[in-house]
DNA sequence: ACGCTTATGGCACCAAGTGTCAAGACGGTA
DNA sequence: TACCGTCTTGACACTTGGTGCCATAAGCGT
């Protein structure tokens, strides 16, 4: 249900927009109420950036499959490496939906926000890996490092949508710590 | 005017919270109409977040005058450290806005794409740092430099706004960035 | 058939923005 | 002083995202 309606919403939003569409006509097109809409997505942008929550959580379950003992760029690189190899979405489709994302600030906003919710995702396996106790004080080695290695992946994204999925992701990423690092 | 007003908002904002402060009070309490304080701030996160575009000026003005051969990352880090300089802000001051920054999902929203802003004005000066013509498409290397070096600065700012202003936000710089090219 | 829970819809409401228009304030000119 | 163009301000209406509240079903076990 809650997908059937994401998809009808993601539909108008990249057919006109995602300012241009309001949550009555989401509605409407659903066939739901204005306010039932409101209790499947609590947020205009939670419709699009849902999905990327999940993502966090498939990328979290990647990063503890590598073996303990792999460094952490080594292991957050094979840990996103890993979400390009996601069927769920087309080449084309995701590059849709990025060019809206880097187009309309608002979702820019809460996309950047959800890279936040990805650190403290990824956060507590670096610090093992960085041999520091998990208490409740995040380190901020290991903040330092996955909020890093999550800008290289936002640049390359962001490099790969500008020329419109021309390029190879995994490289542009390896070229950003190359630079960063180096 | 602009800046009168903007006294009055952030004394309400730190006394009663940013969400609870509408823009009807901001405006009586500022004795001008609500669709006069619309005129001088956009929108409600403007009045938070507007002098800190008005900092990534200064940041690039500092960074720029850095001579140009010194590497990307010292220059960075200078440039930085000419902000902790700026004696308009006490520290008492920019702690609790940070807190409210941080603890207010919008405003946090709000500050991420400052850090956006930021990386626009400061990619240039690296671009030819590293020796890259400055066209019209951005080098992946220096926006990935910047971007990262914003991000340690950002790990470092709430790391510094977690334990209270006790720590050295230059020494938190340092540890992250080491962390992140070591 | 009786209750219970849960999803749904309708309604009123609040607050952020925006467009529009009329009324003043200000400065230059005759 | 009187006149005129420009800019600022305020008032009003309106759109839209989001929330609280309550009535109404729909399902389900007893």
């Amino acid at each position: 249900m809650r997908t059937e309606i994401g998809a009808v919403a993601m539909r108008l939003f990249l057919e006109q927009g995602f300012d241009a569409t309001t949550m009555e006509q989401i509605a409407h097109e659903a066939g739901i109420s204005r306010r039932s809409l409101f209790r499947y997505f609590g947020t205009k942008e939670d419709i699009v950036l849902g999905n990327l929550v999940e993502a966090g959580l498939a990328v979290r379950d990647a990063l503890e499959a590598r073996p303990a003992s792999e460094p952490p760029w080594e292991a957050l690189r094979a840990a996103f490496e890993s979400l390009a190899l996601d069927p769920e979405y087309s080449p084309e489709r995701t590059l849709a939906i990025s060019k809206m994302l880097y187009g309309t600030p608002s979702l820019r906003a809460g996309h950047l926000e959800k890279q936040l919710r990805w650190q403290e995702l990824l956060v507590p396996n670096i610090q093992v890996r960085l041999g520091v106790a998990t208490g409740d004080a995040p380190d901020p080695r290991a903040q330092a490092i996955v909020a890093c290695a999550l800008t290289c992946l936002a640049v390359a994204n962001e490099t790969w949508t500008r020329c419109d999925g021309e390029a190879d992701l995994a490289q542009l990423f390896d070229q950003a710590v190359a630079a960063v690092r180096g």
